[in-house]
DNA sequence: AGCCAGGCTACCG
DNA sequence: CGGTAGCATGGC
């Protein structure tokens, strides 16, 4: 049985996967490969076998605290930073000199919490020893919200968890599929319904939206030439 | 210059 | 409870 809603949502899944092709999620400094051009490549399209190892999937669970709204540029600086002091590991990021540490992450904004958030999500990281969370688990740790867990479970624990996030609510409002102050479960909901529950659909679709949206509803008013209608 | 960024917590009524 | 001010920094 296909309902309306399951066309609506799969049908436009389709058109932003035609549109803009795998999109490599989570972006990961450990896979960097160098190219011609000497960019620096963080994608890695095609490939849903990340991440690999402990320090990987912690690397993912960093870069959710810190794109907490900010650019990914920005959080990915932050990144780079900590790459650098060898801190993309839960135990030598927490014997970093405080000043140091959120030096290293100043870039990603919010200093002040995100430096806190990441602490306390570092120790729940080291407390799983190699088990995988809950969502309520996870949304107990301070700084870990509905959107952060998700991420967290989808991209670093590989469950099938649908993704939320303000370009969520931008573009499937405008195309009226929800209403914008829906809450967050509500939305999730939506989409976990009227797709399978495949781990490269969520994967890929959230990853979808976020480009969709930049290009197209980052700036009001939002939706203008969108080549989804 | 001012708006925007892949949210979250705490506090308000 | 649902709604929202405040939080920091960088890019354009």
């Amino acid at each position: 049985m296909t309902t309306k809603m399951e066309n609506e949502i799969r049908l436009i899944y389709n058109k932003l996967y035609n549109l803009y092709g795998p999109q490599g999620w989570w972006p990961l400094l450990s896979v960097d490969v160098s190219t011609e051009k000497g960019v620096e490549m963080v994608h890695h399209p095609l490939n849903y076998d990340l991440p690999q190892t402990r320090n990987e999937t912690y690397e993912i669970i960093l870069g959710t605290i810190l794109t907490q709204n900010t650019a990914w540029n920005s959080a990915e600086i932050a990144l780079r930073n900590l790459k650098a002091l060898k801190a993309i590991n839960p135990e030598k990021l927490l014997d970093l000199d405080s000043e140091i540490f959120k030096q290293a992450i100043r870039s990603a904004g919010f200093v002040n919490q995100k430096s806190v958030y990441i602490k306390e999500v570092t120790k729940f990281y080291i407390g799983l020893d190699g088990t995988i969370p809950t969502r309520k688990e996870l949304l107990e740790v301070k700084g870990v919200g509905n959107e952060t867990a998700d991420s967290i479970l989808l991209y670093a624990f590989k469950q099938s968890e649908f993704v939320v996030d303000t370009y969520t609510k931008r573009i499937f409002s405008h195309i009226g599929l929800i209403d914008y102050n829906d809450n967050y479960n509500k939305v999730k909901n939506l989409f976990e319904t009227n797709l399978s529950q495949d781990l490269i659909i969520y994967n890929e679709y959230h990853a979808l939206i976020v480009q969709h949206a930049k290009k197209y509803y980052s700036r009001k008013p939002y939706g203008v030439n969108d080549p989804l209608f």
